[in-house]
DNA sequence: CTGAAAGCGCTAACAA
DNA sequence: TTGTTAGCGCTTTCAG
């Protein structure tokens, strides 16, 4: 490694043809004589040449082909799931476009200094609001993920998640029931904000009261869904349906009501959010919502290449829709 | 956004000084007069001006300030915990040595261009040998994690599987128990195979008999724990304890276990491998095996870039020690 | 303190 | 089919 650096022209030299010529075998141009490109090959191999990508760009004129996916440094937002199937996207996205994706994890007091990303992706945005507004106030082609932006003039792609969960509740009350608890996601999270927003307008839609003790305030985590099951069961008047803002949390309450006797569903419903895999292979299949986490990374990578590459020249603002997927952990209220 | 990109040329000539004095500026040189400063500075913001990175690394010769970090396309390597928490590392390390981080997210089977990586990581080895074999054959710094690599000349760093599922087994087995299952990880993966023989190990010095009813093969999934849990238990000589090939996996058969009413540790001692937090915050707090995983993603940056630079030579390998930590989810068997 | 000029390593007309 | 000659946009001597 660290050989002094050797350059095309070396090659050239050492091939006796010239640097045009090396340039067209490296660029598989296919006018070049079988035999020459047999040398300058051999050449190449032999002096271990690397063309230097940044020269090319530069004699190219290409101006940026890479896109910066920004997470924030380590809130709830990093949970498994969710960042995983984002990446994906994001991943295949950038395969497809053949775009470099260049990853930021940030606790959002770094000014970001985007080495050679042409755009940038926003993983939702929770502390890092003055990056967003840095970044756009630069003119840097920005996009942020799951987070409806009202008071930023900056592109974004979500989930419509006040109508998920909206759409969740209302199952529970179509089912039957009036009893319905809700863990909330991290309430800084505005997906954890909308999550609750949609529950509670169902709720009030259908005339259903819900008392602040059938909503725990969690944050995403196994632990705060624990905590809450633990307290909705300890309850005079327990629930008998639990809308919780993540799969995971689901999982862990129907985790914690098997393991108190509680029967998953016939004596309580439980649904969740997110669409995890995972939530297939439980005790009982959950019944959740899901969002196209896949297909929004994969999105935002499109749209802003498009921005960095000028075709697109307004904001794009998406919201997606979520899916109701019934599985077997809700059903009709026992009592 | 967009704009027909304006350069330095444009600049200079708006401030009405030398194309000089306008990199000076943004190189902050500090001879250039005040008043200039402020001209030019101005003409710059105005004209929204933003040099173009590839040129400059050109003209100051910088070879490569990114490291690819490639990791295979969905398989069970990037079951949450492990890998986020590698990135983690692999961030954190980026952001010291001031490097940037591309991402690659692959299915082995493409080339894996590397548009402007200087050093590749691998997260672990599966189906991408080819990969890596190119890689290292074109000359470029590679290490992989958390895979002894034997067949080829590349760096890697890794943790003792063999070594921490040793530790895990003898454990049990000081415990008092003769009677010791396990769910394996994927035997696909290096580690799942290395905590396999580790457990052997430990067993057959011990002198205790592991029947083939008492080996699972699982792959580090929920599912397949739930699966092995639930064949344990329907054997007529259920084990008293069960080594787990990771914390998700262990999780899972705690969950089986209280959901049949079987006490965890009184009936079966558990134990897992990876120390992912989520363990503290079960029913049971789990004991498991700790693998730095945030130092092992901090160190690959590190030896990647000392690579790179040329300050190492040879290959690195290191392989790091795992740790015991003991929570509740064990203890003397009580039969 | 400022500007002219020579590249960085490579590509892309344009000739030959 | 191959080579000559300009640049790409910026930094960096080296004069002035």
């Amino acid at each position: 490694m660290v050989e002094k650096k050797i350059s095309i022209t070396d090659v050239a030299r050492k091939a006796g043809v010239s640097i045009t010529t090396v340039s067209r075998v490296l660029n598989k141009v296919p006018t070049v004589n079988k035999e020459i490109v047999q040398r300058v090959e051999g050449a190449i191999s032999d002096m271990k040449f690397k063309p230097n990508p940044t020269a090319q760009r530069l004699a190219k004129g290409i101006q940026n082909t890479a896109v910066g996916f920004v997470i924030p440094g380590y809130p709830g937002i990093f949970h498994s799931f969710y960042a995983v199937e984002l990446m994906r996207g994001i991943g295949h996205g950038c395969e497809t476009l053949r775009l470099d994706l260049i990853f930021h994890i940030t606790d959002g007091s770094n000014p970001l200094r985007s080495n050679f990303a042409g755009g940038l992706i926003f993983a939702d945005i929770i502390e890092n609001l003055p990056q967003v507004q840095t970044a756009v106030a630069e003119g840097m082609p920005c996009l942020v993920i799951n987070h409806i932006v009202k008071d930023l003039q900056v592109s974004y792609i979500a989930v419509d998640n006040v109508k998920g969960s909206f759409m969740a509740a209302e199952y529970l009350v179509n089912l039957g029931h009036k009893r319905i608890a809700t863990v909330t996601g991290n309430m800084q999270t505005q997906a954890g904000i909308d999550r609750f927003e949609g529950f509670q307008k169902a709720l009030k839609q259908h005339n259903i009261d819900c008392p602040t003790e059938y909503v725990h305030k969690g944050d995403y985590s196994r632990r705060s869904a624990r905590q809450a099951a633990e307290r909705f069961f300890s309850l005079e008047n327990p629930p008998t349906a639990i809308f919780a803002a993540s799969d995971d949390m689901a999982m862990e309450i129907v985790s914690v009501s098997m393991e108190n006797g509680i029967k998953v569903p016939e004596d309580i419903s439980i649904i969740g959010f997110d669409d995890n895999p995972a939530g297939l292979f439980g005790p009982v299949g959950l019944t959740t919502i899901k969002q196209p986490l896949f297909t929004m990374g994969e999105e935002a990578v499109r749209v802003v290449y498009e921005i960095m590459t000028g075709k697109q020249k307004g904001l794009v603002h998406k919201v997606l829709a979520p899916d109701l997927i019934v599985r077997e952990s809700c059903a009709q209220p026992s009592s």
